[in-house]
DNA sequence: TCGACGATCGTTTTT
DNA sequence: CGATCGTCGA
């Protein structure tokens, strides 16, 4: 097999097949092409079957990217080779093994809107107001035991997280995860530990797939969660030939469980693990490479890479000093008319901002400058009231034990079940441990026994119009009937294109254009997935929203794209415009507020974004910027500070004239080699953290002993959640409120 | 049952 | 500033 098209270490990399491995690979040098190298080597040198080999992802992008270049490179079938992603392997894998967990295999999976209408109830039931105890809170708790790999009553002896059992959350944790299993139904992260849980409750089974798979392979290392490390390590355990692919410079989803312990500590689980570094870059221009380098070096967390290239040195990094952020949108828009009228194309330019909400005046600027763009990002199609509608109603078909799905759908359109019969029906089933839908069944068939609960007769032939819905629809589903139709029975049988229709105003004929591309979506996936039914349909979108969003092969012809710098990752762009650079927008204040690891974060993230550029590289801010309807001076962010000023040209705009070019202004108060750290600290104080940490106890003079929930906001001016000893919670702020630690 | 009004509070987002 | 959410009144 040719090898010739690979560096040295890329060409390591695909040969050592067996045993651990870490593949630390820098933004730029050949990730993809090095790990799909190695997949066609395996199978095509070492004869391994596909059927034995697992490729794991983060994210569906990345799983697809591998797909698509694998199937264009290996000459042998590759269709049982499973290159997927954590979820849909462990959704795939529950359906399979559904009886072992008590699960039946039409399980839901709930997404976090559901997860949280959950929460809710669980709060309501318990008499807390969300004002007390938001329900996010509790969402983040659960979320962080399922991050580590938790469930229920899991022998955590030999764990390395810990668990407060006694902490009010921790109940109603256990209420969240009785309530999703009597609905049959699981969230993201109950898909990865209820595989760990699968696993460790039953070795028989984790023994066969560790025999399956002899080879596994994880990309997007840096991304991903203890629970997933638990699960990968498990596998491998047989057989350890275990690849992992990451960086840890561009390693931004932290907040979201993604924890970095698991490269640093690969070769500590892995003794004689192999580590590898790909860094040399093949992508941008040594002058960006370079201060990208510079940059990331101040991160403490890190292996530690030396990215390289052979690039030419290219333009120097524009660095634009604007008067406010209308200007700095106007100077992106004017930049790029330019460079069109260069002969460059659109497509090869990209915006980048930290938040969603900074598109706004970026987008007013390109409109008006009637240049093609487009947002990345923003509004999922899947999250619009329509469609959550209608797939409650597939929901309900494909799985009637989804309590919260019938409650969401019973009464849309109002077809005169309000609240109080749902109380009703609810209370009921509560009393005689049973499912909405067991119950509506019951009261339909024989509304005799339900005298007790007074429905009227109006009440009565409602609840029997909609179970008829249900059934033809559940009937139809078994008779094999194409998802389209069902689909359109469901749609116009409950009367919800019908109150649409009459509605007659814009939104509502947005809304049916939007069921339209869900019933388009219906359609493609049957084409495209022989013999799976609704069900199919519904785990693909919830595990992968990219099913029905803008279909991104055609979109891209000559526009600009913008987007967020999350959303850049793993993209490249011959021009890049970086903007919003200013301190407490980049990085964020919420990040300032939460210290060191926080702010290295911030670090990576403004390293990925340099690293998309390829040629030029302009980085703007802007002196005054409108934030929270007020006018703020936040001054520029730190990470300029950081690029080596040999990297960069300066350029300050104001009153239309370009004012000065060189970089003599900056000079004045930068040190020229930074070799020292930044010179000026604009960081808020080394944070002394609060005085109020988590888990303490106070005493409040008016209403006794408490403990700390939750403290947010800088020290001196931080807002605490207390719960007192009488299950009371309150926030107050905490230099007004008459409050003793003790 | 719906809509009007006011209070609140502001990252990142994938699965 | 502006989206979102909850409350309250008709």
């Amino acid at each position: 097999m040719n090898l010739d098209h690979l560096n040295l270490q890329q060409k390591e990399a695909v040969q050592n097949t067996d045993g651990p491995m870490m593949i630390l690979a820098g933004a730029g040098s050949g990730k993809t092409r090095t790990l799909v190298t190695r997949i066609t080597y395996l199978l095509e040198e070492k004869h391994v079957s596909p059927f034995q080999l697992l490729a794991l992802t983060f994210s569906n992008k990345a799983a697809k990217e591998m797909r698509d270049r694998i199937s264009r490179t290996v000459s042998c079938d590759a269709g049982a080779l499973q290159v997927t992603t954590f979820h849909s392997f462990c959704a795939r894998s529950l359906r399979n093994e559904a009886q072992y967990l008590g699960l039946s295999k039409n399980f839901t999976i709930y997404d976090t809107s559901e997860q949280k209408a959950v929460v809710k109830k669980i709060l309501s039931r318990r008499g807390i107001n969300i004002k007390e105890v938001s329900p996010f809170e509790v969402m983040y708790f659960i979320e962080d035991l399922k991050n580590h790999g938790h469930y229920p009553d899991r022998d955590i002896s030999e764990k390395d997280y810990e668990v407060e059992k006694d902490d009010p959350f921790y109940d109603m944790y256990l209420e969240y995860e009785r309530e999703l299993h009597k609905a049959n139904a699981t969230d993201f992260g109950g898909l990865i530990t209820a595989v760990i849980q699968l696993y460790e409750l039953f070795p028989d089974v984790l023994k066969r797939y560790q025999e399956r798979f002899k080879y596994l392979l994880v990309d997007e290392y840096q991304d991903t969660n203890r629970a997933q490390f638990d699960l990968v390590t498990k596998l491998a355990k047989l057989n350890k030939n275990i690849c992992v692919v990451g960086d840890e410079d561009q390693s931004i989803y932290s907040w979201r469980g993604a924890d970095i312990r698991n490269i640093l500590d690969f070769e500590s689980v892995y003794k004689d693990a192999q580590i590898l570094k790909l860094e040399q870059n093949y992508r941008s221009s040594k002058n960006i490479i370079d201060a990208a380098g510079a940059v990331i070096s101040r991160n403490t967390q890190r292996k530690g890479k030396d990215m390289w290239t052979d690039n030419p040195e290219g333009e120097s990094i524009e660095i634009v000093e604007c008067h406010n952020d209308k200007e700095e949108a106007q100077f992106v828009a004017e930049g790029m008319k330019e460079l069109a009228a260069g002969g460059e194309s659109y497509d090869e330019m990209a915006v980048f901002y930290r938040t969603n909400s900074q598109s706004r005046l970026l987008e007013d600027a390109l409109r008006t400058a009637n240049i093609p763009y487009r947002v990345i990002g923003g509004i999922k199609f899947y999250e619009r009231k329509e469609i959550k509608d209608l797939l409650a109603y597939i929901r309900v078909v494909v799985n009637d034990k989804d309590s919260l799905a019938i409650s969401r759908i019973i009464n849309v359109p109002a077809r005169g079940i309000g609240a109080t019969t749902l109380r009703k029906v609810e209370e009921e089933a509560v009393k005689t441990e049973s499912t909405l839908w067991e119950v509506i069944q019951r009261i339909v068939d024989n509304p005799e026994d339900f005298k007790h609960i007074r429905l009227t007769a109006r009440v009565k032939s409602a609840l029997s119009h909609f179970t008829q819905i249900i059934l033809d629809a559940k009937q139809a589903n078994e008779n094999k009937d194409s998802q389209q139709d069902i689909f359109e029975k469901l749609l116009h049988e409950s009367g919800y294109w019908e109150m649409l229709r009459a509605a007659k105003d814009y939104e509502s004929e947005a809304r049916m254009e939007n069921l339209q591309e869900l019933g388009t979506a219906i359609t493609q996936f049957e084409e495209a997935n022989e013999g799976t039914d609704l069900g199919g349909f519904l785990e693909t979108i919830t595990l992968d929203n990219s099913v029905v969003a803008e279909d991104e092969e055609t979109a891209n012809q000559g526009e600009v794209s913008l987007m967020t710098i999350h959303g850049s990752k793993g993209l490249e762009f011959h021009y890049v415009y970086l903007t919003g650079t200013e301190e407490n927008v980049f990085p964020s204040y919420k990040s300032m507020e939460d210290g060191d690891t926080a702010i290295e974060e911030e670090r990576r993230l403004f390293y990925v974004a340099m690293t998309r550029a390829m040629k030029r590289l302009y980085i703007t801010f802007a002196q005054g910027r409108m934030l929270f309807g007020q006018l703020r001076f936040n001054g520029h962010s730190r990470f300029i500070q950081e690029i080596p000023n040999k990297y960069y040209m300066w350029r300050k705009l104001g009153g239309g004239t370009q004012a000065n070019t060189s970089k003599d202004d900056w000079d004045d108060f930068a040190d020229p080699d930074f070799d020292e750290g930044p010179v000026y600290s604009i960081s808020t104080a080394p944070a002394p953290k609060t005085a109020f940490p988590k888990g303490s106890k106070v005493v409040h003079s008016l209403y006794g002993e408490g403990k700390i929930l939750a403290s947010e906001g800088p020290s001196g001016d931080e807002r605490v959640t207390i719960m007192f000893k009488d299950g009371a919670r309150k926030k107050f702020m905490a230099k007004f409120a008459p409050l003793t630690l003790i």
